[in-house]
RNA sequence: GGGGAGAUUCCCGAGCGGUCAAAGGGGGCAGACUGUAAAUCUGUUGGCUCAGCCUUCGAAGGUUCGAAUCCUUCUCUCCCCA
């Protein structure tokens, strides 16, 4: 097989393909044009979007041309795949913000990854504009309606609903690829395998419509062992955006996923080589503690800059282990003044992100999770004044991984 | 267009005139254990000036000493028939 197909296969990058074969020899022969599309349904990609664009900059690095289409059209329509109701319309304003946001992130990342080389299309480009009976003429006569109900996609719509906008989705995201392999001589589409009835129906469609043979490539959904939704947390989804959450979060969040992941988020998420990946992964006890730190580091450095990565195991350690760097840390500013007149431990942890409201800090207080400085305090009446300051801040913490400093000035 | 079912606290889901801040489960948070993992056990899970008070049961009115529970109107969802 095509050595680039393999890395994949090997990187846990490989679930169905349309034609193996064929698709590695094409490979063999020279670089191919391929693409993934992402739809703009929010303000920033999330760790769970970065899958499609790390098997992109595999196959980049390789040697072939990527093509990441941003699909501002398609998120007009909004993909039922996978999703057991309708999503909310978003405007077409959001939409266009959503773009720009989005684009801007899939660039620095394909660069950061080393695939520069990499074009960014909007779909909005060709489908926005397009007309509906000639649409329905040239491009709907190829879909036989029997066929697409028999897509699990759609199956299991079938049951909670569908609304018939939905249902034109998959002739969009294959007209998309009919476009593409049109004017750019893409001959690939990758994508999660949630997609693979949306690909084929594209590979469908430009065969029959332009008589190229064009592929298919899906990789399995990255899921958790512990079952919870890949990227997401309570506090909501591990975002790129750090506007939305911090490198430290994300950092976090690297550093606290299950033993049983950690080889394949490796594999998945950082581009050490493979062995290493593998022989990480399969450590046990306290070294696979230090494994995830490695892939904490490795991952966060991919998205946010080797500096960034730093700054948040820095920050990590000193909040765990002690010395080192509190940077990081979320924090808020107090001043002397309110600081010197003391301030209930209710209220001060209030105020942090720690606790949402008095109540829920005087929840925490009893049960012994809230500590100042290192040292637990109990009373939910203690008084927190100037005394406990020590350089300038106090560490809170909530729990054991919870952290906030307060800076007095 | 016709007929039916429904909207409950983060989610699912009980409740059908007072004993309801509302069962149960899930999730979350905290504690024990531990490796900052998993599993397990315990506590907790609207807000506040916290043995008390205030605001919640799709929205707005009404009946009643008293409503999540009854009535009216409205909004939205789902199902069946055409």
């Amino acid at each position: 097989m095509n050595a680039a197909l393999e890395t994949l296969k090997e990187r846990g990058f490989f679930a169905q393909c349309s034609d193996v074969d064929a698709l590695s020899a094409l490979m063999d022969e020279g670089p191919v044009s391929f693409y993934v599309g992402i739809d703009p349904t929010g303000p920033s990609l999330h760790i769970g979007h970065l899958v499609p664009l790390y098997a992109m900059a595999h196959l980049a690095k390789a040697g072939h041309v990527p093509f990441a289409l941003v699909g501002g059209g398609t998120a007009r329509i909004g993909d039922p795949s996978g999703k057991t109701e309708t999503r909310k319309m978003l405007t077409v304003a959001q939409i266009n913000e959503n773009v720009d946001a989005i684009s801007a992130q899939i660039s620095r990342f394909l660069a950061a990854a080393g695939a520069e080389n990499a074009t960014v299309v909007n779909n909005a480009d060709w489908l926005a504009d397009l007309n509906y009976i000639e649409f329905l003429r040239d491009i709907g006569k190829h879909f036989s309606v029997n066929r697409m109900l028999t897509f699990e996609a759609y199956k299991m719509r079938l049951e909670t609903g569908l609304s018939f906008i939905e249902f034109n989705y998959q002739l969009l995201q294959s007209y998309d690829f009919l476009e593409l392999s049109r004017k750019h001589g893409v001959r690939l589409q990758i994508g999660g395998d949630d997609q693979w009835g949306n690909i084929v129906a594209g590979v469908d469609l430009t065969r029959r419509v332009a008589q190229t043979e064009v592929f298919g490539l899906t990789f399995p959904l990255v899921t958790r062992a512990d079952g919870k939704k890949m990227g997401k947390t309570e506090a909501g989804a591990i975002f790129l955006d750090t506007a939305l959450c911090s490198p430290y979060e994300m950092y976090h969040y690297w550093r606290n996923v299950p033993d049983a992941d950690v080889g394949r988020f490796l594999l998945t998420y950082t581009f050490l080589p493979t062995e290493e990946c593998v022989a990480l992964g399969a450590r046990e006890g306290q070294e696979i503690n230090e494994s995830k730190e490695r892939l904490a580091f490795e991952a966060t450095a991919i998205i946010h800059g080797a500096e960034e990565a730093e700054r948040a195991r820095d920050a990590a350690r000193a909040a765990f282990a002690g010395g080192g760097s509190t940077d990081a840390i979320p924090d808020i500013t107090l001043s002397k003044q309110e600081l010197s007149a003391g301030i209930g431990v209710l209220d001060l942890f209030a105020r942090t992100d720690l606790c949402a409201s008095r109540s829920e800090a005087r929840r925490l207080v009893s049960q012994g999770g809230a500590r100042v400085n290192d040292v637990q305090v109990k009373d939910i009446d203690a008084v927190i004044d100037e005394a406990w300051v020590e350089e300038g801040e106090l560490l809170l913490r909530a729990g054991k991984k919870r952290y906030f400093r307060v800076i007095v000035e």
